[in-house]
DNA sequence: TATTCAAAGTGTAGAATATACACTATAAAA
DNA sequence: TTTTATAGTGTATATTCTACACTTTGAATA
């Protein structure tokens, strides 16, 4: 049964001190052989989430992952065919966490690929319009949401933190400041606990506290 | 021929120094004579956009009026026909600006009436979750887009202004901290004229230099 | 075991911003 | 002229933000 009904989405994870975005090669028409965010058509049975975490889980082989809905384009003019309604996700994964698989089983594209969110090939259909809108997004949401928590793993160093926080916000912040002010917060919790496998002095670990979190923000509005 | 593609529309005004939604009276199954969000289906050859005018030229009479896109909604249980996938939006309607209609029309609604936002009776599907949805959303986008502005008249009080941004945050300021603050943004133009028809001594009236406004936000993110 | 290396970890002073708070000025109406 | 209802205004204190550089630590290696 044909339907004209997908989702896209921005999955994005964090690699040696960068954020990345996962993109893949299409092998279909339109636009075969460029790059594009990972989507697919929604069954007609099917929740849309679902949908989302199938290509989730057909691009990396995880499940369990954060994600949240962007935007939804229906422009008449977006697909020869007529009009696909497309609603675009975002999903944040925890990179280091596990050896990610980057071959997908589908069919419909020819490999998927990590690459930096600031330097991406050009991508089919308006898929940079989305990409950008969700990195615009994500730095607002960084201020009240747990974005930064969800791309690393449960233990964490500050820096790592600050890392994330830099990627995202795309310029750089000062180490002692971003200290102070995380650690007044009152979300991190400090672990008995160190990095290990590094040839310099190991950094403390920290995890977070989502509760605490949650209620520091949940009524936190400008002015 | 049949679509199975709405959009529902969260059309806000500002009245009476309170914040007010635009609901109509269903006139069709499901949820007959219960109150919901304006909304119709979207046709085929129709842009998203262009039925988001129609609802709103149907309902209020109003053209060119500020939206924006909410959020999208494809549960499969959401409509007892199956899935419709509905697009929500928000309008803010300058209320003062003009006589408003509110008999709708269509004979798909019975009736649309205004109703204070934190004060709306019980509503069809999930328009109450919609609803709150925009009133955070809102909360959140008063810091960086001009939305209060969009609520007024092209020339307004700072009274007027302060009673947005107190009606969106639902919460009162205090009057000289929100002038000093306001009037240091730099993006209120003051004008030589003053409030007619009061029985009280008349307020300068200003307007917002929206050039300026956007520069100020246009890089303005937490942290 | 002493040295090197690379990153971890730490404090303070000054600037800017936010907050709390109450009275006088003004214009129209009575 | 008095009343009424809102407009309009300043200051002191607390809080938060910003800029800035050196010492500590632990592993590797010479």
């Amino acid at each position: 049964m044909y339907s004209n009904f997908t989702v896209d989405c921005v999955i994005l994870g964090f690699h040696e001190g960068e954020l990345k975005v996962l993109l893949a090669e299409r092998n279909e028409y339109p636009f075969k052989d460029w790059w594009a965010l990972p989507g697919f058509f929604v069954d007609n049975d099917e929740e849309m989430e679902d949908a989302v975490k199938r290509i989730l889980y057909e691009n990396t082989g995880l499940k369990d992952v954060f994600m949240d809905q962007l935007h939804s384009f229906a422009g008449l003019k977006r697909h020869p065919k007529g009009r696909i309604l497309t609603v675009a996700y975002y999903a944040l994964v925890q990179l280091d966490s596990t050896k990610l698989k980057t071959k997908p089983v589908t069919n419909y594209m020819k490999q998927a690929k990590w690459f930096p969110v600031r330097n991406v090939p050009e991508l089919a259909f308006d898929h940079k319009q989305i990409l950008d809108l969700c990195l615009e997004r994500l730095q607002r949401r960084l201020a009240y949401k747990p974005i930064a928590f969800e791309l690393l793993p449960e233990k964490f160093t500050l820096t790592q933190l600050q890392l994330v926080y830099e990627g995202i916000l795309n310029k750089t912040l000062d180490k002692r400041n971003f200290r102070k002010k995380m650690q007044n917060y009152g979300f991190l919790k400090e672990l008995d606990e160190v990095q290990t496998g590094v040839a310099y002095r190991a950094a403390r670990l920290y995890k977070l506290d989502k509760r605490k979190f949650l209620k520091h923000f949940q009524n936190t509005v400008a002015f």
